[in-house]
DNA sequence: AATAAAGTTAAACAAACGTTTGATTTTGCT
DNA sequence: AGCAAAATCAAACGTTTGTTTAACTTTATT
């Protein structure tokens, strides 16, 4: 294994190390010290690897945001209704969600705190972009007459703060729906039941 | 006045100021310094008052969680079915929410945070009581017939999930409904708005 | 094998942190 | 007015913070 290999393989753990610890204790509770000692490296590796704590925050960001953003062919085939649509894309939200967790958490944390006003917006818009796919599908359902009429950003919000409740509310979310831990309560069936729930919200809401 | 009465309220002031800090910014995101800059007092008053930084985050946590508790007697009156029960008891929580945004957003960093496990788990216990109220009432519906079968848990999470991520959202949430700043997103038009909302998602999700 | 580059380290840096000190001023009471 | 308690203050305390340094080891290339 090449030198530079070696070393982007370090820079990798040292960012999931990040990653994990951010989600749980946010940025400011999260010194280079401690995530020296929780990654097993020398704490100068942080600042020769990206520069300074904020510069490895913002490349978490930046390398993350793609994966809870949709964008899937499927949606473009117009055999699908709208309806249709939207529990697919869904679906889909629910799967990238549920396995990515640290990220979700990261990224309400951010959109929720005053502290970095730049980036806050910046994460904020990359949101808003998954926000208008939703918005214009269910636009399209009212045009074609089978959607009834809702407060379209309000149902949105439904959506997604659903699923942000679920992954960011720790002990009480997992003891509300029965979990006994953290990895039962993202396991397959749990993961299962929340797209169960989320297309009957959808069918309740929007469904003529 | 007296010297006492004068010590309140500039204690009163310093913790109205740490309020609005700590939603903002997270409590490692606020410090001492900062605090006695923006309360106009001098850094000694917060050890001197509170103790320590700690014990003030505790004292903001322990007199303001009781202001987003319902406890109203009108939920007793039997005259009253188990929808009109979940109107009144939503419509409760979207007026404290919008006039408590404050502590909403402490409390929900709080939750999502493992930092301080003590007071996470205390803090969640604390809106799992709320989450309590409203799940015997729906049980009751139930009961009752008056409601089809949904996840209860789940659906939980979508009434505080949809209200959470409307206060804490910031510039996502506001540019969403359409508020061009803050107080616009919280005037009596949106609260309102969000009330008919949450209306018609338990009339669309319960009501058969 | 030699040289340069990349990676790693312990130690040190200045700045910011929460907190305490001791002196000083303001207040309430007799 | 005089005195004790409460409130306020600038300064300093010892830590912890993010970052840098300079010496070193390891790796890759010739």
């Amino acid at each position: 294994m090449s030198a530079s290999t070696k070393g982007l393989e370090k820079k990798e753990h040292i960012l999931e190390c990040a990653k994990k610890l951010f989600a749980q204790k946010g940025y400011d509770g999260v010194s280079t010290r401690l995530l020296a000692n929780e990654s097993g490296t020398n704490l100068a590796m942080i600042s020769y690897y990206f520069g300074s704590k904020e510069d490895m925050y913002k490349e978490i960001l930046n390398k993350n945001l793609i994966h809870l953003r949709t964008d899937i062919e499927e949606l473009k085939n117009p055999k699908l209704n709208p309806c249709e649509k939207l529990n697919l894309i869904v679906d889909l939200y629910v799967e990238r969600f549920f396995t990515n967790t640290n990220m979700v958490q990261i990224v309400f944390k951010e959109i929720s705190s005053n502290k970095r006003e730049g980036l806050s917006r910046f994460v904020s818009a990359k949101m808003m972009d998954n926000f208008s796919l939703i918005e214009s599908i269910i636009e399209d359902g009212f045009k074609k007459k089978l959607f009834k009429k809702t407060d379209i950003p309000l149902f949105i919000m439904t959506i997604f703060g659903t699923m942000m409740i679920y992954i960011n509310g720790n002990y009480a979310s997992f003891e509300m729906v029965g979990a006994k831990d953290t990895k039962e309560y993202l396991n397959t069936e749990h993961k299962e039941r929340m797209k169960t729930y989320m297309r009957s919200l959808i069918k309740n809401q929007l469904s003529k």
